[in-house]
Order: structure tokens, then C-alpha cells, then sequence
DNA sequence: TAGGCCATCTGGTCCT
DNA sequence: AGGACCAGATGGCCTA
């Protein structure tokens, strides 16, 4: 990144007082290299250039009549090793760089699969790995059950170990709050098609009810970027030609899961679409809830759309998000 | 202003 | 020898 070197003239000054030694302090050292451009402006370098001169001349007078020094013999620095010593750095560097940012487009495709993402909101990278082992953890119970948990339970579980804001805003984007839900079995499901559009059962918003942290709904869905699943099915998925940094992630975000419970069948076992989970949920604001601004009571009907095993993801857009956001899902 | 987070540089270690 | 990986150090940016 540019952002080291934001400050040239900071950098030149840096660079104007270093490299009177050779090879100094690691501080020293760091500053140097930290001047990254720079360092390689010979302008900048005229003054180090007649000091390492001065080396070369040292050594050689070694090699005649002065006696020798005790102890392990240093190696001196002459302009070439010092040249080689440099440039074997600033590639390193390079690399460091590289594979750091390799490192980070992992933990960003990751986020992307976290039940709660937001271009503009980035999880930190140890909440990032936090939510993912609960997540993982949280997904693994469904698995070994065979029930999901209670929304309230499962946004615990979720939020375990997490920083308070964090624990916040994975709340508010699923829709529920750290207070203790009051589930009511009364309201009326909202029409499939005209009411709200969930990507992920749990990032569901209400007519009325404040936005997410990150913004619109509709927003949210714009992050949105289906084949569905296929990364985790198709072993050559994710083969990159040029380097050894992770390939970009384009599956699903957020794999659909119900809060309330298993794909429901109907009786004759097809999947049952229509059902709906309501509840009303009080979160009153707490301490640092309002770390995305995300602080207020709400209280809502949250349809029941869970995608069926049997249906693509491609349908199942269409199905909850009507034709017009499905096509923004799979385009 | 302190603290959290981040990018970068660096030298050490291990491996090929 | 050179690359990958790692952890420590450092400084910048942002926010409460």
C-alpha cells in the first residue's frame, strides 16, 4: 500500500539521515527501507554512497599491514553487498506484502460467508475468525441435532467471545437483539413478493423497522453474488493461475439457514414455503449498541423463507426476493 | 488523547 | 541461495 508513503517529504527527510553505518540498528534499517521509493532516488543517497566508500577504502587498508581485530570477524559492508543486501530486502518486502495481502483476501471472502457482512461495516480480522468458529460451531449443532436453535439462542451462540459491538451488530443484522425475545405466534406472514425481502432468513427487515447497520435491505442484497454454493462442492473451484493468494470469492454470502427451525416440509414432504415465523423482539439500547447507529426497539413478523435442499439458489431468489432482485442475485 | 486496528518492515527460522 | 512463514516493532488512521 500507498499509505506508508503518504508523507514523501516525512520519507526524504528519514532517508537523508540513515545509512551513515551500513547496516545499523534495526531501526535504522526499518527507516531506511520504510523510505521504500526513495531509498533508491540516488539524490537522496549521495551522502551514504561517500560513507560506504569510506568502508571499501577501510577494508582494503585491512588487507595490508594493521593488525588484526579479535573475535569474529564482520563482514563489511562495501556499496555491492550493500546494493545486494537492499535489493534482496525490497523484494522480500514485496513478497511480505503480497502474501499479507493474499492473508487478507482470505479473511475478506470469509467475512463475505459470515451471517452478518457489510462492505462498508468490515468485521476486524479476530472478530472475523471469532464469528466464523461460532459459526462453523453453531452450523455444526444444526447438523448433529437436526433442530436449529431458538433465534435468541443461536444469535448467542453466534455472539459468543465477541466484542460487544460486534455481538451488536451480528444481532442487529439478524434482526434480533441482545434483550430476550417475546415470541408471539399471531401475526399475520406478509405476502411472498410484496413484503420484505430477506437474502438470509435471518437478515430480514421489517416494514418500518430501522435498517440495518449497513444500510438497506436492498443495499445488502447488492452484495449478493450466487453461483450457488458451488465453492464448496466444486473442487476446481477456486484454482488460481497466477499466484499463490486466494482466488475471489464468488459463492453465496451467506448460506440460508432458518432461525426457527429445519427446512419445513409439507406433509406430503415438498418444501414448504409459505410458513412464517413471527415474533416480536425488544432490544432496547445498551451499552455500545449504537456502534453502527443501530440502537432502536423493534418489533416485527419475520416470513419464514428458508431455501428448500431441493431448489436452487436461482429459484429460490426469485422466490423470496421477487423477479426483479433475482436478477440482481444472478446476473 | 488513549486504545483498537491495520499495513508494513524486519530478522529469524525452516524448508526446498 | 532463496522463498515462505512468523512474530515483534513501528507508525498511521479512526473513534469514543
Amino acid at each position: 500500500m500507498t499509505k506508508t508513503f503518504a508523507k514523501p517529504k516525512e520519507m526524504a527527510e528519514l532517508v537523508s539521515t540513515q545509512w551513515v553505518e551500513g547496516l545499523g540498528s534495526k531501526a535504522e534499517l526499518k527507516d531506511e527501507d520504510r523510505a521504500g521509493p526513495f531509498a533508491l532516488v540516488p539524490a537522496l543517497n549521495e551522502e551514504h554512497d561517500s560513507a560506504e566508500e569510506e568502508e571499501e577504502e577501510e577494508e582494503e587498508e585491512e588487507d595490508g599491514e594493521k593488525p588484526k581485530r579479535r573475535g569474529p570477524k564482520k563482514k563489511k559492508m562495501t556499496k555491492a553487498r550493500l546494493e545486494r543486501f537492499r535489493a534482496r530486502r525490497v523484494k522480500a518486502n514485496a513478497r511480505e506484502r503480497t502474501r499479507m495481502h493474499g492473508l487478507n483476501d482470505a479473511l475478506d471472502n470469509l467475512r463475505r460467508v459470515m451471517p452478518c457482512y457489510s462492505k462498508t461495516q468490515k468485521l476486524s480480522k479476530i472478530e472475523t475468525l471469532r464469528l466464523a468458529r461460532n459459526y462453523i460451531w453453531a452450523l455444526s449443532e444444526v447438523l448433529e441435532t437436526g433442530q436449529t436453535p431458538e433465534g435468541k439462542s443461536f444469535v448467542e451462540m453466534l455472539c459468543k467471545g465477541l466484542s460487544q459491538p460486534t455481538s451488536n451488530l451480528v444481532a442487529g443484522c439478524l434482526q434480533l437483539g441482545p434483550q430476550p425475545l417475546l415470541l408471539e405466534k399471531h401475526q399475520e406472514k406478509p405476502p411472498l413478493g410484496e413484503g420484505p425481502i430477506s437474502s438470509h432468513p435471518f437478515s430480514y427487515q421489517s416494514p418500518g423497522l430501522p435498517s440495518p447497520p449497513y444500510g438497506t435491505m436492498e443495499a445488502h442484497l447488492l452484495h449478493l453474488k450466487p453461483p450457488a454454493f458451488k465453492s464448496l462442492v466444486d473442487p476446481s473451484f477456486g484454482s488460481h493461475p497466477q499466484n499463490c493468494s486466494t482466488p475471489p470469492y464468488e459463492g453465496p454470502l451467506t448460506p440460508p439457514l432458518s432461525v426457527s427451525g429445519n427446512f419445513s416440509l409439507k406433509q406430503d414432504g415438498s418444501p414448504d414455503l409459505e410458513k412464517s415465523y413471527p415474533f416480536v423482539a425488544h432490544y432496547p439500547s445498551v451499552g455500545l449498541a449504537g456502534a453502527h447507529g443501530h440502537t432502536s426497539h423493534f418489533q416485527g413478523t419475520v416470513p419464514r423463507y428458508e431455501m428448500p435442499l431441493d431448489m436452487s439458489y436461482e429459484s429460490y431468489t426469485h422466490h423470496v426476493a421477487g423477479p426483479g432482485l433475482s436478477t440482481i442475485f444472478n446476473e
